[in-house]
DNA sequence: AGCTAGTTTAAACACCCGTTTAAAATAGCG
DNA sequence: CGCTATTTTAAACGGGTGTTTAAACTAGCT
């Protein structure tokens, strides 16, 4: 394998596991048995290292989206809430045959990018790859048009920090749930769970302030 | 205003703002007005000093939740589930009176805790402060007794991640939403806008896996 | 084989980190 | 006041950080 995929092969893992900031390039590089100065060379700096750790996840990703959210927009019949959230969840979960814990390890990433590095992840995607967003608005917008614009832009952002958030620190979570109810779950197990409460914090009757 | 008094308020901001490990003691310390080596002469070290900034907030809070959640258990009428999580709202909008913004630091700061450091602040605070959790359960249990154990635990984890999740990003939010919506918002504004997200979160219908 | 372009390597760089030290300053009290 | 205990200070410590350098190595190609 090419030193630069041993490189992004040891950074996603670390990345998930520490944070950015908590992991060194030196616990990358002895992890991906590969030379410190590697880094450097294949990708200029750490910060350019995140972006590529992050865009291999996103290209993958980000067509695959596109195309499940068109369908269903155009389908004849006016999609449901629960339609337009598994047409999310479906490439997501996909991302595991791209490669081994892909789905949890991304998200977990995504969460890490939140609250790390104060944002830059977030100036990042949504720069490099605008339309997986205002795609899911469009297809939510259909679902339920009742929605104000401002309303949606707030539930989904709720609904990006609960799935975001309970995959970043789902280990423990489902560590807590193993020891507590005897009850085997993997991260779809987690996902399956979620769903029903994102859509219904989405579908919420509107209420006046 | 005593030396510790300096550092803490220094460091409160500061977390909040860039991690725990994101913010160095020599910032806390210029920012604070203080020589480097009187946090460790005040505190011991930067964990210490991490627990002392969260337990000035949970030394307030929790006993206010505990008054306000046995409140409305003990009502002769079976409280709602908005009401469980007004109970649980209004003490955490109080920490406003405590101290300068204090809810939205407060909450952007256990955001971090779970995030950085790799749940040592979890830890910290599910062994300090037991009975927050263990009250908030209950009281939901009186309010939609259908729900399992485990779909409520779930559920609830959910709920944690939504808010801390929302708030440690909401400046960031307010900005956007006040661009794109010319809509003034504050940190209790996006709060009325969550309610409604969570409680019909935790009150979805139950479904079989 | 010899040359070149691409890659890997060990070493050093300058800087920031949390913590410790020992001396200086301050406060409290008999 | 003089003594003691507490607090503040500047300086240094050892170690980790991302990055750069220049030399060594390794293909690939004529």
């Amino acid at each position: 394998m090419s030193t630069k995929n041993k490189i992004l092969d040891a950074a996603d893992v670390l990345f998930a596991d520490k944070g950015f900031n908590g992991t060194s390039l030196r616990e990358i590089t002895s992890q991906a048995n590969v030379n410190l100065a590697a880094v450097n060379y294949h990708f200029g700096s750490k910060k350019e290292l995140i972006k590529a750790v992050m865009s291999r996840y996103m290209d993958e990703l980000s067509p695959q989206l596109e195309s499940a959210l068109s369908l269903i927009c155009q389908a004849e019949q006016k999609p449901t809430l629960h339609e337009v959230f598994y047409a999310f969840i479906e490439p997501l979960l996909k991302l595991n045959e791209f490669k081994e814990n892909g789905t949890s390890t991304f998200l977990q990433l995504l969460g890490r990018g939140y609250t790390d590095s104060q944002g830059f992840l977030r100036w990042f995607l949504t720069t490099q790859y605008p339309d997986v967003f205002t795609n899911f608005t469009k297809a939510v917008k259909i679902a339920y048009p009742e929605l104000t614009t401002e309303e949606m832009f707030w539930r989904l952002h709720f609904t990006m920090g609960t799935i975001v958030f309970t995959m970043s620190s789902s280990e423990a979570l489902i560590d807590i749930a193993q020891n507590d109810f005897n009850n085997k779950l993997d991260i779809a197990g987690v996902i399956e769970r979620v769903i029903p409460y994102v859509a219904a914090g989405v579908a919420a009757p509107i209420t006046n302030y």
